[in-house]
RNA sequence: CGGGGCGUAGCACAGCCUGGUAGUGCGCUCGCUUUGGGAGCGAGAGGUCGCAAGUUCGAAUCUUGCCGCCCCGACCA
């Protein structure tokens, strides 16, 4: 992409509503741009992002064998009257009548609609177990939106919902997903850490969050150190002992948030014991027969009796995470993206445009790197090359490759590493070879 | 939901107290000079001062009401 035909309008200043970092280069970074509290439009910087972001978190879903639907955003209230949710929801709920009068909503999350596709379709235990995912837009009427898009109103999640015959294949399913987690955050570059939950509205009796560490976090996380260097999974279809055993060794560890740490309880030492601050960007429940008792969805099992589902609810904060990643992965310049969701690999730096030779260099080397696959924006533009860095910089390509008067002669590109700083004088082909290489 | 703050050009802000032709910097357009870390000079474009009512000869400025947004706390993917 020649940034001369992209749409990119980065901003110098800081907006002064952005006090958190990931806001503020979001904004300067132009991601995003607000529409009213907690409501964003995605400009074509922050949708690459979000949709790399979703595309591995799909990725992971499908692996993990969670098959991807589509569910509506607006629902019918009857369906939440069936799980006795639309009295129990209070305001967060945001309600909307149609022309008939009927009562409509926003979805907040999905297991009442999931659980009334499920109990339409599914009549045997012979098709569990069953896990349906979606990645669809919520809503929810926050009192006090705010840090951007970490806290908004409307926001892009992937939820998950499994279905099982009892406990024990509720709790593999439940181990399942805890494992895709470990995957789908590693792949996003991020530390994840898994943390024992209070399980709250949804309800049920086993929860874990998902944190990011990050020092703008919204909450204090204490947590012993060896965790996080835990071995992420890296097999697919590991049996249910093996994913016990993956769960086991994860929570062995001490991990608890500020709200569940008692420091009496806590039998980590001194030294062993860390305190930070984590931003929560996936959370897991198992809730057993909650919406299954409530809203009539048994299947016939293996005597001919009718049995009620167990169930789980998995969830992933994907517009959160695009914050959450900058909170975790930036510097005083701007933001530093993980290779797995940059919007592009490479940022292509013309230093002198307007220069028949530097044109002619960067000309050629954009068309090499794109008929090597390789995702490239290409700084054609008529500005200066402290500018041009800056904006780089700010923007947070992984990558960066500089052709200037100075190199052109002797055929040299200028390679830097965005997130070291580190920099390299390479051939033309040197430094194909190695951006392709990263790509 | 309790407490606080702010709405003036795309962004950051001054002007308001003490009413009298709407300003500064950045950004944007054009020209010239520059060109390896957000350039210099010159010339431009761009604002019904959040909305409404009131006071006044006259309101960005004073009064009242409304709307919007942000921050702190309690609550949440």
């Amino acid at each position: 992409m020649r940034l001369s035909r992209f749409f990119l309008p980065t901003l110098k200043e800081d907006p002064k509503e952005a006090q958190i970092v990931s806001h503020r280069l979001m904004l300067r970074a132009g991601m995003i741009q607000q529409s009213s509290a907690g409501i964003y439009s995605w400009l074509p910087m922050g949708f690459r992002v979000l949709k790399n972001i979703e595309r591995i978190v799909r990725e992971e879903q499908d692996r993990a064998g969670a098959l991807e639907i589509l569910m509506p955003t607006i629902q019918p209230a009857d369906l939440w009257r069936e799980s006795g949710r639309y009295d129990d929801y209070g305001k967060e709920m945001l309600r909307i009548t149609d022309r008939h009068e009927r009562d409509m909503l926003y979805g907040p999350t999905n297991e009442e609609q999931v659980t009334d596709i499920f109990r339409t379709h599914v009549k045997s235990y012979k098709n569990l177990p069953l896990n349906l995912y979606h990645i669809q837009w919520k809503f929810r009427d926050e009192v006090r939106p705010r840090f951007g898009i970490m806290r908004g109103r409307e926001f892009l999640m992937k939820d998950a919902y499994s279905f099982d015959l009892d406990y024990e294949g509720a709790k593999t399913a439940y181990n399942n997903m805890f494992v895709a987690y470990l995957k789908t955050f590693a792949r996003l570059g991020l530390k994840a850490i898994p943390l024992r939950a209070a399980t709250g509205p949804i309800g049920g009796d086993l929860s874990h969050e998902f944190i990011v560490l990050a020092d703008t976090g919204e909450s204090e996380v204490f947590y012993h150190k060896d965790l996080l260097t835990q071995k992420t999974p890296d097999r697919d279809n590991y049996t249910a002992e093996e994913l016990q055993e993956i769960v086991d060794q994860w929570t062995s560890f001490y991990a608890a948030a500020d709200d569940m740490h008692d420091p009496d309880k806590c039998d980590v030492s001194g030294d062993d014991l860390v305190t930070r601050r984590g931003i929560e960007v996936g959370h897991i429940f198992h809730f057993g027969d909650k919406y299954s008792n409530a809203m009539g969805a048994t299947v016939a099992g293996a005597e001919g009796k009718d049995v009620t589902v167990s169930m789980g609810s998995y969830g992933i904060g994907v517009s959160r995470l695009v914050g959450g990643i900058i909170e975790a992965s930036h510097d005083d310049d701007g933001i530093i993206w993980p290779e797995s969701v940059a919007p592009f690999k490479v940022g292509l730096i013309n230093l002198k445009s307007g220069d028949d030779a530097c044109d002619g260099a960067c000309d050629d080397f954009y068309s090499k790197l794109m008929t090597a696959g390789v995702d490239a924006l290409y700084d054609d533009t008529a500005g200066r090359a402290g500018e041009k860095f800056a904006k780089m910089d700010l923007i947070g390509l992984p990558w960066q490759a500089t052709i200037g008067p100075r190199g052109v002669k002797s055929g040299m590109v200028e390679v830097k590493n965005r997130g070291t700083g580190e920099k390299q004088e390479l051939s033309t082909d040197d430094a194909l070879n190695l951006l392709v290489g990263k790509a």
